[in-house]
DNA sequence: CTCAAATGATACATATATGTCTCATTTGAA
DNA sequence: TTCAAATGAGACATATATGTATCATTTGAG
């Protein structure tokens, strides 16, 4: 089938972030029952589990760059944040599985990426914080790590079917400004 | 040894669950080895890969039962939670450990103590909002899956030494009360 | 239709983890 | 010191996952 050639390729990345998000330790071979392809096309794409694994990393980091590429940047930096917020909560279980997978993390080509990308929602924190949107005396580290771990908690209780989707963003969002806010706030 | 019988088996369950908090399918020689204990030893006391997840789950669920259970309870709800936060925090690896072992959690005893737990908490959620304390219109879930996944992403901030481990609850207790509190809160 | 690319199924070797067992050694209480 | 319990080391069988290779079949472009 010389042109569906993304049809096995894409079932086999959306059924192993699928799968790997909630089962880091999930075999190939339930990877690709999951995905409807034999284990050998598995392999055939991407070589190795490690392979795998590396591909599904660049596409979570990709997928996030272009989401968060389409963020407004003429607004203030709190908007800019509500609109980081929108587009990445979707992604969460991205993120999710990235973190577990801390063997990707140490290669040379992800990690710096991963590292961008923090840097990146740093950077935007600290205009937050010049705007007055968050208060001087909160660590940036606590609000990083505080975002990054409601983001997927807000992706979970969607998932789970808890918390309406186009709500969960809001409630991230309405979380860390209340919560880590100055005085006054919205 | 008829009298040190701690040493093996608690040195065990405590590098267990530091190495499982991060690396959820490490090998049992990993962990025995970083026990300082052989592998046979391992087997001797918790008979299987099984029976260890067990006992690891049964002691975490115990140790924040009894750190719970230090929380006065002749005061308002909201210092109550507070005071859970502060007993909790320093446990937050038990808990991540515990949600990655998704196969423990269908376990026929400890899933109902689990659940037993966030019961508890979630008890707790609603006297809070009772005393006004919490906003109405915010969703129980949406507390009680970011308590949750702020009370791990504390833990791991003071882990990492980004935090001050006294710093840690007070962080989660403002981002939880200001971020979904009613209007006037501190 | 024709044919090359892609796939499915399977066999195979290898590596690793699990669980069981044995035996010599160490430990600590009596 | 004596001795029973506990341990360490290692052999062993088993199960499972990984990775490679082969071959028949299917798919879809030309």
């Amino acid at each position: 089938m010389p042109g569906a050639r993304h049809s096995s390729r894409q079932s086999l990345v959306d059924a192993a972030i699928r799968i790997l998000a909630s089962q880091p330790g999930a075999s190939l071979d339930e990877i690709a029952r999951a995905a409807g392809v034999g284990r050998a096309t598995l392999y055939r794409h991407f070589g190795s589990r490690d392979g795998l694994v590396r591909e599904l990393a660049l596409a979570s980091i990709a997928e996030t760059d272009e989401a968060v590429s389409r963020v407004p940047r003429d607004t203030s930096a709190v908007e800019q944040l509500r609109g980081v917020l929108e587009a990445v909560v979707p992604l969460g279980d991205r993120f999710h599985f990235l973190s577990q997978e801390n063997q990707v993390m140490q290669d040379a080509d992800i990690a710096p990426q991963v590292e961008r990308q923090l840097e990146g929602l740093s950077s935007l924190i600290a205009s937050v914080k010049a705007e007055g949107g968050l208060a001087p005396d909160v660590p940036d580290a606590w609000v990083v790590a505080a975002i990054d771990s409601l983001i997927y908690a807000a992706w979970s209780s969607v998932h789970g079917g808890w918390v309406a989707r186009r709500e969960a963003p809001k409630l991230v969002f309405r979380t860390i400004m209340r919560g880590l806010g100055s005085s006054a706030d919205s």
